[in-house]
DNA sequence: CATGAATGAGATTTCATTCAT
DNA sequence: TATGAATGAAATCTCATTCAT
């Protein structure tokens, strides 16, 4: 007795190739760059040809764009992840302990994220990115200070962003003799003091 | 009899061609991203002819190194400006302060030169110059913390420069709202209380 | 449902445009010198795009190598022809009449060919092909003067190799008037005289 | 009390900067190739401006063919020294050994100068030099073939020439391998023996 | 859905030659 | 006569993308 089940199955493999492909760029975009990944080598890499690539991804661009797009929704879990724009002291520990496991998880990749992100040729299409992350987060920080009796919530919301960007900006760079754990620490105990 | 050109006059000339390229080359390699910038387009831009471009610099990416380079030196300038090894409590204000002043006055070039330096494909030059500007840097921060007593100077000295890093970076991004002042005395006051 | 070519035609495909573009590049090489021969004449000439010749060789220099391999290859196969080693008398003759049966098929190719292989510049890579074409038919031919009971095999060997080569390259200066068949005589009467 | 010689004198710097530039130009297309030596880099190994290269030469092909010129000029003579068309079997002799000496005092140079002449790019300006040198020497040769009762004097002209080239050919391309005084010894006695 | 030959636009780079001084 | 900055044309090569099959 023979399902009719090619039509779903046929889905399930398109979505596994997209997969690949998107994980094999990624892999190649990270360690060789952008620009310096044609769509021969992922091809190649991935075991297709040239052409199947387009039949997935609209072009090379779209394919950075969907790699990026998916980068930023791994910070939008662990933050706040009940998603009631109330901050624990808790889930605020558990957010910069997971930002750290992130980046150490794939540095190439996210040096490659931050690089990509400040050009701005593609800064039209990471704005929207930007806004999309970062105004809620904003707001459930500014309300973390508040709750915390901050003389000035919102700048110590901004200087945390700030601080927590620089902090995973040195850790990237150089994260076999960065002292990540006792700086960790410290941006706990400087902005849960009290 | 009509003379050639002195020794002097050539030397001008070969100093303001290059300062000349170099800006305008960071320019476009910060708006536009370094590998969408063409040699063409600097050409174009700066009014000369390709070819030139080539007699003062001897590759696309030599001219990327020396603006990087380049780049790099403002700081050190304004860091231990004695270069005594020693920072005063002066000195680490007077750095953080120049540091800013520095940013906003060309935030535009600061927030390319960021862009650029993260691109990855840079990053085996861009480490050298790490190495060669931080090294010193981080040890006379270590003596500055050891002298303020601080129970790990080696982490401390690391997260100032994380720190510092971070505010920079979200400083130039958003020059006109980020709240400067608040923030600067807020980083004085963490790293000099005691 | 439209199909792939298979495998086959692809093959096919290939090996005809990369014989197509070595012939044309031949011709042009050898008529205009490689360096004046630009990828876009050669493209032009063959109909197809520049970077079409790219997908087929690596480089320009690429290109050539295989040209001039080709060209040493015409004539290993004639000499020695069972390859055991041993060079008969009657193989002897072959191999001469066999060489100039070569020439004579397409004098203007073999210009070219000689042209090519003098220019200074592929000297590098004829090196190694002659290396490799003559240091066997070196041994061949010494032990052949050998049992001659020439008084210096070794010696013999080589001048044949340099007299061929003379006679060869006048012929295909001017096969018209080059009294060729009395030549091959005097070349086979003095080198397998007892 | 100063002579009038200026005039004169600067005839004189003038012929010795022309020399010194084809000397240098010389030695770096025979040891890079023509095609890849520059005029930057015949001016800077002269140490004179680029600009006074085309000052003494129209341009870089203009000195070229003032070199290969020069080239041909060097076997003329030693070819029937005393010019009187007859070639005695000393002056045979002399002509085969200043032949080689010539080939061996400049290896790199002669394998340029056979590679050039057979561009046809250049070859209507070597053909001028070619029947200008060969003409004569051809009518030289076979009278001095037809004086050793040679049955057929115009072939044996012939084949030495053939010969004298194809041994000139591989020479020059393996000088300090190739048994020249042997061979040399075998094409006199080959072509002087009764 | 899958292939890879083919295109074409554009990138970097080199260099003979000119020209103002 | 002498300089070297400047040009401009052309060369090699790369690659995202298309398309016939």
């Amino acid at each position: 007795m023979i399902m009719p089940r090619t039509e779903k199955q046929y889905a399930r493999i398109r979505e596994e190739k997209r997969a690949l492909i998107k994980n094999i760029a990624l892999e190649l975009f990270a360690s060789e760059g952008y620009y310096y990944t044609s769509i021969s080598k992922i091809a190649k890499k991935a075991a297709i040809s040239k052409g199947l690539v387009y039949n997935y991804f609209k072009s090379k661009e779209d394919l950075l764009k969907e790699i990026i797009s998916n980068g930023f929704d791994a910070f939008t879990v662990v933050f706040d992840p009940n998603k009631d724009g109330i901050l624990t002291d808790d889930e605020f520990d558990y957010f910069i302990n997971e930002v750290f496991n992130i980046l150490r998880s794939n540095t190439k990749y996210w040096r490659l994220f931050f690089g990509i992100i400040l050009q701005s040729i593609v800064y039209d299409f990471v704005e929207e990115q930007l806004i999309r992350i970062l105004s809620p987060m904003s707001k459930t920080l500014n309300n973390f200070m508040e709750r915390k009796n901050a003389d000035d919530p919102a700048t110590d919301a901004r200087f945390f962003m700030a601080v927590l960007d620089g902090v995973a900006f040195h850790y990237i760079l150089d994260p076999d003799n960065f002292p990540l754990e006792k700086i960790k620490n410290r941006i706990i105990n400087f902005f849960t003091r009290c």
